[in-house]
DNA sequence: CTGAAAGCGCTAACAG
DNA sequence: CTGTTAGCGCTTTCAG
C-alpha cells in the first residue's frame, strides 16, 4: 500500500496549471516542453488517473462486465475467453461476476438493478432462465446489454444464439446412423432456455426415426444429478415395460459424464452397451475415458460475437439491435464411435 | 437501455433540498415525513446512486477484485467461491480478473498497476510466479493486496499459505505405504512458486524413504503438459536403466489426470500397474476413472481467509501483516488405492 | 498554446 | 430536522 498522486500535485510539480497537464497527459494540445515537463513529474510521482473520477466526468468507465451463473461450468470459462479477446482488443477492461447460483433469476435481476449505478459500460449476459422480469430488466438497464442465449421474440437486445435444438438433433441422428434405437434424452431442468430448446431437438428429431425414445429431466446442469437421474434411466423397468436404452443424448457434457459414471457404476460398456453424448464440447470431454462425442456451440465463438455486439453498440447506441447466430457441430469420440454390441439386452 | 435519474432530480420532485433527499435515502436524519416523499420520488425516477460518484466521493468503490492466473483451472473457481462468499457477507461487490495465461507476471504487474487507479477497495492476488518486481509492485499498490500463496521472507504484506511440500509428502508417503518403491515426481515449471515448494517436499519425502526416485517437469500445470512429460516418463529407459516408475506423484490435478490419460495411452492399469496422485483436490478427481487420489489444499478455505484478511485491513489499514496457514490434506481415492499388482515389470 | 473556471453526482460539514 | 455550500479528481469549454 502507498499513496495515490492527484493531477494537481502533478501540475504542481510540473509548474504549470492543472488544465495543461491533463492536456499533456492525454495527448491534446501541448508545447512539447509542457509535455515534457508534466510527463517527467508524472513519472516522479508515480502518478495514475483516477478511474472513479474520470467515469464521473466522462460518464463512462471503460469496463465490460460478463456475468455468469455458474462458473462452475466450463462453457462459461470458454465463452470468457472470447469474451475477453474482443473486449481487451476495444481498449476495455473485462470483469466477471458470478451470479453464483442458488437464487437464479433474482440474482441476475440483483445484478442488472445493481448495474444502473453505472460500474461499467456494456454487459454480457448469458442467463439460463428468461423471466418477463428479466427482460423487463434488460430494458430498464440504462448500458448495453448483449444476451448470449435467447430472449422472446420482439426483445429489441442484442443476443447472440445457436440452434441447440439442432445441434441435439445431430446427436440424435448420429447415434441412429450408428445403430441405435433406443434412445433416452437426459435434460437438465425444463424450465430452463437452454432445457426446453434442447428437449424440442430431441422431440423434432426422434419423430422422424424408428427408434423408441423417452425424456428424462435431471435437477439442474451437472454432474451428480446427472448421474442419479442416469441411474434411473439404465435401472428402472415401467410397467410398460420399457427396454433399456442403447443410447443416452445428455443436454451437457456435465450431466453426459454424469451418465457416464452412471453406466460404470452398472457395470455396462460404453459405447457397447451404451453410447453417451454430451452437448457443448467442453474441455471434459477429453478428460474422461472414454472421450465424449458431443455438439460444439463454439462457446468462445459465441463470446466473441457477444462482445464484438456490444463495443458497436457502445460506439453507436442508436443502431438496430442484431441477433447473431453460431451452427452447432457434432465431434464424435468414444463414447459413441461404435456400433451397438450385438446382442446387448 | 434506459436513462439514468439523479439526486437532484428526486430531490425536486420531492420538494426537498438534494441534501435531504441524500440524507433520507441513507436513512440518516430525516423527518417520516420527508423520507416518504423522497422514497416515492426515487422509486418513480427509478433513481439508483451513481457508483464513481459516490465512489469519487467516498473514496471507496465497495469492489474487490480476485486476480487469477488460469481460471481454466478448478482450483481458482474454489478459492473464488470461498472468497465470494466472505466478500459479499462483509457488503461488498466481488469482480474476478482474469490475468490471461501469457505474458504471466507482465500481465499481473499490468494488473497491479490498473488497480492503483482505484477500480476496487481491496485485491485478492495468487500469483504462479513471484518476482522482485511483482513485491515491489504490491506494496506500490494504494488498496490492500492479500496474496494466496507465498512470498519472500520479510514482504509486509497478508498472505495465506499453505503447506504444499507437506502436502506432497503425504502423497509419498501414502504410496510408499502401499508398497510403491519406484516414484516419479511429475512437477509443473519448476520456476513458479508451487512447482518449487512441491518439488521440495517430494525430495525431502523420498529422502527418509527406500525407494528409487526420479523427478520431471511438464511445460506448465496442464493437462496435455501432464499427458505428454508423463508419456516420456512411462517409456523412456535411460542409459542408466532407470526402472519404469510404479508410482507418480503428481503436482497438480490437471498433471495427475495428463497421467492418467499417458498411463491409458500405454495400456498400463491404474491402479494395479501405476498409481498415480494429484494435488488440489478438484472436482475434476470425482470425473475421472479410476477416482484421482489428491492431496488436498482446502483452496475454499484459503479463499474465505484471504477475504477475512482483506476485509479486515481495509477497516483497519494499521493493523500487522498476518500470515495464515491451511494444512494439507489427502484423499485417498481409485487411481493408488491398491498394492501393486504382484510381478509387474 | 495556456490558465481560470465550471461542473460530472454525490456526501458531509456547517449554519440555521 | 433542513438547506446551503464546499469539494472528491478530473476534463473541457472559454478567454486570453
Amino acid at each position: 500500500m502507498a499513496h495515490r498522486a492527484t493531477l494537481t500535485q502533478v501540475a504542481q510539480r510540473a509548474g504549470v496549471s492543472i488544465a495543461s497537464a491533463s492536456r499533456a497527459l492525454n495527448g491534446l494540445v501541448a508545447s512539447p516542453a509542457t509535455v515534457d515537463k508534466v510527463r517527467r513529474a508524472a513519472d516522479d510521482l508515480g502518478y495514475v488517473p483516477d478511474a472513479s473520477a474520470r467515469a464521473l466526468k466522462m460518464g463512462a468507465t471503460g469496463q465490460i462486465t460478463f456475468a455468469v451463473d455458474d462458473i462452475g461450468n466450463p462453457v462459461y470459462v470458454e465463452m470468457m475467453t472470447g469474451v475477453q479477446e474482443v473486449v481487451a482488443a476495444s481498449g476495455f477492461r473485462l470483469q466477471v461476476t458470478a451470479t453464483g447460483g442458488t437464487r437464479d433469476v433474482a440474482d441476475v435481476v440483483d445484478l442488472l438493478r445493481s448495474m444502473r449505478r453505472g460500474y461499467a459500460d456494456g454487459l454480457v449476459l448469458s442467463p439460463l432462465r428468461v423471466t418477463p422480469e428479466l427482460v423487463a430488466e434488460i430494458a430498464a438497464t440504462p448500458i448495453p446489454v448483449v444476451v448470449i442465449g435467447r430472449l422472446p421474440d420482439g426483445a429489441a437486445v442484442d443476443t447472440v444464439m445457436t440452434d441447440s435444438a439442432r445441434g441435439v438433433a445431430l446427436a440424435v441422428e448420429h447415434l441412429h446412423a450408428q445403430g441405435r434405437r433406443r434412445i433416452a434424452f437426459l435434460n437438465g431442468p425444463g424450465d430452463t432456455t437452454p432445457g426446453a430448446a434442447r428437449r424440442r431437438g430431441f422431440d423434432d428429431a426422434v419423430a422422424h426415426l424408428d427408434v423408441a425414445a423417452t425424456t428424462h429431466e435431471a435437477a439442474d446442469f451437472t454432474m451428480a444429478a446427472g448421474r442419479e437421474a442416469a441411474h434411473l434411466i439404465l435401472t428402472t423397468r415401467g410397467p410398460g415395460s420399457t427396454p433399456t436404452p442403447d443410447a443416452i443424448v445428455a443436454a451437457n457434457d456435465l450431466l453426459a459424464i454424469g451418465a457416464l459414471h452412471a453406466a460404470h457404476d452398472l457395470g455396462l460398456d460404453v459405447p457397447g452397451e451404451l453410447a453417451v453424448t454430451g452437448v457443448d464440447d467442453t474441455s471434459l470431454t477429453e478428460i474422461v475415458h472414454p472421450s465424449l462425442t458431443s455438439v460444439s456451440l463454439d462457446s468462445r465463438r459465441r463470446g466473441q460475437l457477444a462482445a464484438e455486439l456490444l463495443t458497436r453498440r457502445i460506439e453507436d447506441p442508436t443502431r438496430a439491435p442484431q441477433v447473431l447466430s453460431v451452427p452447432p457441430l457434432l465431434h464424435v469420440r468414444g463414447s459413441s464411435a461404435t456400433t451397438p454390441q450385438a446382442g446387448n439386452r
